[in-house]
RNA sequence: GGUGUCGUGGCCGAGUGGCUAGGCAGUGGUCUGCAACACCAUCUACAGCGGUUCGAAUCCGCUCGACACCUCCA
């Protein structure tokens, strides 16, 4: 039945960022997940560190639906609305680009909408279930910015409108998950130095008058304009999740200020609370600095894969990159450097190898070696533990040596625990952390490839059995010259590709 | 300046009051025609200084260092 879990070995606990601790997850609806998470600003092409946040939101996505949850998962498209600073003469990011680049701003839109569809595809992420953009809802926009001033939270200042922090934190607390109070944020504000609109510092817009330049503008009540960063997320959130949901996600970086708002967006048009459980992914680093765009420090996902790039030695399949990505806690910053990835495809490819060994393995009357009822409860153990993919990969490896050692023939498995065995690494690895078999895909897309080798398998062999070793070396080293590695064992010769 | 996170062996990276994390690299062995693969064994740790405790890398304090947010960023 749909929405009971399969495991009850033990509970699904999720660290709060709101509470800073670990909780037992309890969905409001019972088998039933509703998950947001913040998705990319369109302006140009996502690099690494903007990966790294979905992918490890597709991780907990994944897990979630093993776990037989049915999830709708949200992710929005801003398309509108981010502006290059907080400043009154703030320029929307796309609309920036545009003028920039002389196009229309959906082109740019466009354009890097598909970009982003085109790595995540890549990446081998799930597609959310709804992916909404800050464009196409305008009206629920200004909808909810009158709901906002109705209830007394926001105020109309030449044209634009500004949500009123001050008066917000009366009632509530504006902070509370940056662990930040009002007084404070007051205190240590920098002089404002241009005249605003705003009536605090601390306030943020709702609505923005479009200056006569500005190229993104619709009508509304106060202005033709456009809407502010932190509403399309509120808006989105709430209308297919609805005023209360179980988990919102993002990178590190948006939990001040754009989370802070959406949660005091929230409580000022609905009354409550929007989100159960705030989820936030850390940053990637290059050379022990956070990745960004703004300052440079990036290396794009095209640049990775194709090897094309001051960072690295080599390319690097998006598997690898999210295997390495995998073998980090989401919520711990993660350094990314030749020697950790190239580790990291080593590793790799020995597990996707035992993967493929299992298959060819023979069961015995037991098991003896490892105790694969256990061992897979221990994996679910490390994923319920708020989504401990490092612990779950070194599980994996138990098994990965397991394997190895019932080839040997040093260890055995009956044909109840192969089973299992098999099915459970499946759906850790490819369902659960989403990783692709490299090898697989080349040897299904090129029979005649495996053909070709199995013949020089053959004729190895025959040279080997007449000792004519000169022969059976050549076809061994010229093949793994161009990246096909003979493997050699008691049952016979097989290959892999590196 | 404010808020927060962190400092683990050659590298990456978990964990945590007493029990081998794991991967990569190294060393010794088994296997092999020789290798590679695989397997077995094994070596380098918990920033520094104090304190609490029978016992701390794990808790507390201080020092040093790094990073993030406080302005756009996943």
């Amino acid at each position: 039945m749909a929405g009971a879990p399969l495991y009850k070995s033990s509970e699904l606990k999720i660290y709060n960022s709101i509470s800073g601790q670990k909780e037992i997850f309890t969905p409001i609806t019972e088998g039933n997940i509703g998950m947001y998470v913040c998705g990319p600003t369109v302006y140009s092409n996502v690099h690494l560190g903007n990966c790294r946040t979905f992918i490890s939101f597709d991780m907990v996505y994944r897990y979630l639906k093993h776990l037989g949850y049915k999830v709708r998962y949200v992710r929005n498209i801003t398309d509108a609305g981010h502006l290059e600073n907080d400043a009154d003469d703030g320029e929307d990011k796309v609309a920036k680009k545009a003028r920039l680049e002389q196009l229309e701003p959906m082109e740019i839109v466009q354009r890097y909408t598909l970009d982003f569809h085109n790595v995540m595809a890549k990446f081998n992420t799930f597609s959310p279930s709804i992916e909404p953009t800050a464009t196409g809802h305008i009206v629920e926009q200004i909808e909810i910015i009158k709901t906002i001033i109705d209830n007394g939270f926001a105020y109309v200042s030449n044209g634009s409108v500004y949500f009123d922090v001050k008066k917000f934190n009366e009632t509530n607390h504006y902070g509370k998950l940056s662990g930040r109070n009002l007084e404070d944020m007051i205190a240590n504000t920098r002089e404002l130095t241009a005249q605003s609109d705003k009536r605090n510092p601390q306030d943020f817009a709702l609505w923005k008058k479009a200056e006569p330049q500005h190229i993104m503008r619709w009508p509304s009540p106060w202005s033709d304009g456009f809407p502010g960063w932190h509403l399309e997320c509120t808006v989105m959130s709430t209308k297919y999740l609805g005023e209360q949901f179980d988990i919102h996600g993002g990178g590190m970086d948006l939990k001040f200020p754009h989370h802070e708002c959406e949660i005091a967006q929230g409580e000022a048009a609905c009354g409550q609370t929007p989100v159960n459980y705030w989820m936030h992914a850390n940053m990637l680093t290059l050379n022990g600095k956070k990745m960004s765009k703004s300052t440079g420090n990036t290396i794009s996902p095209g640049e990775l894969f194709s090897g094309n790039n001051d960072f690295l030695d080599k390319p690097f399949d998006p598997s690898i990159v999210r295997f390495f990505m995998m073998q980090a806690h989401y919520r711990s910053i993660l350094d990314f450097s030749n020697d950790a990835l190239e580790a990291s495809e080593k590793g790799f490819l020995k597990l996707m190898e035992a993967i493929q060994t299992v298959e060819r393995l023979q069961a015995t009357k037991k098991t003896e070696g490892l105790n694969i009822n256990q061992w897979i409860s221990e994996c679910y153990e490390a994923m319920n533990d708020d989504f401990n993919t490092p612990i779950l990969i070194a599980k994996l490896f138990d098994a990965v040596k397991f394997i190895n050692t019932v080839k040997e023939q040093k260890a055995s498995i009956n044909e109840v625990d192969l089973i299992l065995l098999r099915n459970a690494l499946h759906g850790f690895v490819f369902g659960v952390l989403g990783l692709v078999n490299i090898n697989e895909v080349a040897s299904d897309t090129s029979d005649k490839l495996s053909g070709t080798v199995e013949l020089l398998i053959k004729l190895r062999a025959e040279a080997r059995a007449n000792k004519d070793f000169a022969t059976s070396d050549k076809i061994r080293d010229e093949l793994l010259a161009i990246g096909i590695q003979l493997k050699d064992s008691r049952e016979g010769t097989t290959f892999a590709l590196n």
